[in-house]
DNA sequence: ATCGTTAATGATACCTACTCTCAAAAGGAA
DNA sequence: TTCCTTTTGAGAGTAGGTATCATTAACGAT
């Protein structure tokens, strides 16, 4: 457990590195986002933190975004939740089951869109991806019980 | 101009199909969305519609996505907008400049993710793409602009 | 044509998720 | 320590959407 602390001291690190303070408030919220496995709402970091104002909260995400700390994306039912970041541009899978989301590596849309968008004579700026599904350990415990089902 | 209302008409007639009735708000709702060239979002709408409702836009929107007329999608800045469907699952180009969108055809990403999502041991369920770039027009009407600059 | 049932509407209150404002309270370099 | 700046928390405000509910409009049956 003390790769937690040293994961929280790192965000600290990246936001010191940009003139932002190190702050009691800040250290708790990197904090929590270390210990977190999962992508997490901005409410969960609330409910996690509820001696801290709620403008913080927020303040601290955006400037953790801004930062390139923490990533934005949408659920399949439109919420909007947070991830560590990989640095660099990347997808994520997210399991619809269990919220556990994993990086999506080795995925090179981007070639495939560079082509797809000229040929429509666009000129390629960035895109968004999101990619749904269930993960190897949903897919597993719950075969067993879907076997019977059929 | 008679294709305009023929195709609010198509929109109508979804609806009805599903059971829904044909109102004078929902046409009014079908006959703008019908003129609409590019996305838009539920404000631009009630701009075009100040005498109804604030609610009933909301529902003749969400009435529209259900039943598989419009989808929803998202901007670069996170805001959300609307755009005619044109069934079946496909993606967008959208114009970061003009806002016009169009169709991104002929990209057969599910493949793509499909082979990369195995090898992660997921199991693929869905997944949302946006495209962002420059259009044709765009590109080309600033290429003088950009010339001059360098 | 009109009736009666049910769906749809609009006004308004409410809600969620976030941002703004501003006085007070830390950082932290000197 | 001091002084200046950033950050904070409380609370008001805002955007965008949903819930409630009495009234009104659709439309199939008559």
């Amino acid at each position: 457990r003390k790769r937690v602390n040293a994961l929280a001291e790192q965000l600290l690190e990246t936001l010191e590195e940009q003139g932002y303070r190190s702050t009691s408030p800040r250290r708790a919220v990197a904090q929590v986002i270390a210990n977190q496995d999962k992508h997490f709402t901005a409410e969960d970091l609330r409910e996690q933190l509820p001696t801290l104002g709620r403008a913080t909260i927020f303040r601290s995400l955006k400037l953790l975004v801004e930062t390139g700390v923490l990533c934005r994306g949408l659920l399949e039912d439109g919420d909007l939740h947070y991830q560590l970041s990989h640095r660099g541009h990347h997808h994520h899978l997210l399991c619809v089951e269990c919220g556990s989301s994993q990086d999506l590596l080795g995925c090179d849309i981007q070639e495939l869109l560079q082509k797809t968008s000229a040929s429509h004579g666009f000129e390629l700026s960035g895109h968004w991806l999101e990619v749904y599904g269930r993960c190897r350990s949903c897919t597993t415990s719950v075969s067993s019980a879907e076997l019977t089902a059929v």
